[in-house]
DNA sequence: CCTGTGCATTGACTTGGGTTAAGAAATGAA
DNA sequence: TTCATTTCTTAACCCAAGTCAATGCACAGG
């Protein structure tokens, strides 16, 4: 597979890329491909990265009485900024690949380097950083309006491809809720 | 009061300022104060503005089925983006003042203004988005994480101010539960 | 093929927030 | 001060999610 392109692409999305510009970012940022499982941030380490997933699905998750909870999957173009990478401080959750992940990984050098040289893309990160604060302002809000059943029902809504690439016990964990109540949930809206 | 300090003082708390620099700001931002209950933005409404409370406090809310619920208290120091006034579409959610208050508004012409003739000052932009950005992230992961009892008691340690300046029902509303739950919430830790 | 492991479901019971309704306490205006 | 309004508390009852435990089910490895 030529990951390259998934880049581009991505950069695509938000603007018109020259030739020239299409270059450059095929050789700036380092892509790797993650088996699935792979913890890609640990709780307790200081962010080297932070990513953008290319293909795959990862998800962000804290440890607390030795219980996972999961906080966010990201899947296909999601950019993942961890706190701990701005705040460089050790990270309180976890980042692991649910599947086979095609992952691009930037560091602050790379980013500003990548900056300097090319100026004509830093509206286009602002754009996409105010996008991305609005949308997760969103979430918190609906997630804080609505019953466990109104959100499962709203995720198999907007997210339906969610629903059939992660296990349920992890939709569970993600909704706030645990998985038998989930299944009890299903039982009620579907029979 | 003279109010236009209070705007330099936001802005040095996170850069030195020249004198110069003193003079731009205290020109550029229009400050007002208003009453309480000011209603600053309603739902349906394209945002003009983007706010900076400097003095007061105001709240965020949606009307759900005649009912506020309440997302966010602003008080000093605390930058207000509305979804709205980044996507130019009718605003979901309603802002008005808890408090008299005493608020900054910016539009997009009057900071790329600023902007333009400071840039010194973006690199402090970015560095206040972030920080704001990842705030609002560990907040939700914390609403995410605990009990209403938790949450309560996490909002006494670290908003005491809020629980003497805010009536009890907007805090039970913001915490996500009802009036008469935050009494037995209140009986059963303190007594 | 059988077996083990991890995931999903179901049932009985507990718990804490929602609902409704009443009344007490605080606040503000006349 | 008095009265009205707003805010807070209490009680009884309901319901959905949590807990604990058992069972079912699918898939992987031997």
């Amino acid at each position: 597979m030529n990951t390259d392109n998934l880049l581009v692409a991505y950069f695509s999305q938000y603007m018109d890329l020259s030739p020239e510009e299409i270059e450059v970012i095929k050789n700036t940022d380092i892509i790797r491909e993650y088996a699935k499982n792979t913890v890609l941030l640990e709780a307790g380490q200081v962010a080297k990265n932070c990513f953008l997933v290319l293909k795959g699905c990862v998800r962000r998750y804290y440890i607390q009485d030795g219980e996972e909870r999961i906080m966010d999957f990201y899947t296909e173009n999601d950019p993942i900024t961890p706190a701990s990478y701005v705040s460089q401080t050790p990270s309180e959750y976890y980042l692991s690949c649910v599947e086979p992940s095609v992952i691009s990984s930037g560091t602050d050098e790379s980013t500003q380097e990548f900056i300097a040289k090319f100026p004509q893309f830093v509206p286009m990160f602002i754009k996409i950083g105010d996008q991305l604060s609005v949308k997760k302002q969103l979430s918190f809000d609906n997630f804080k309006n609505q019953s466990p059943e109104d959100r499962y029902q709203q995720l198999v809504a907007s997210r339906p491809d969610l629903i059939n690439r992660v296990p349920q016990y992890m939709i569970a964990s993600y909704l706030g809720i645990k998985p038998e109540s989930l299944s009890r949930i299903r039982k009620r809206l579907f029979s």
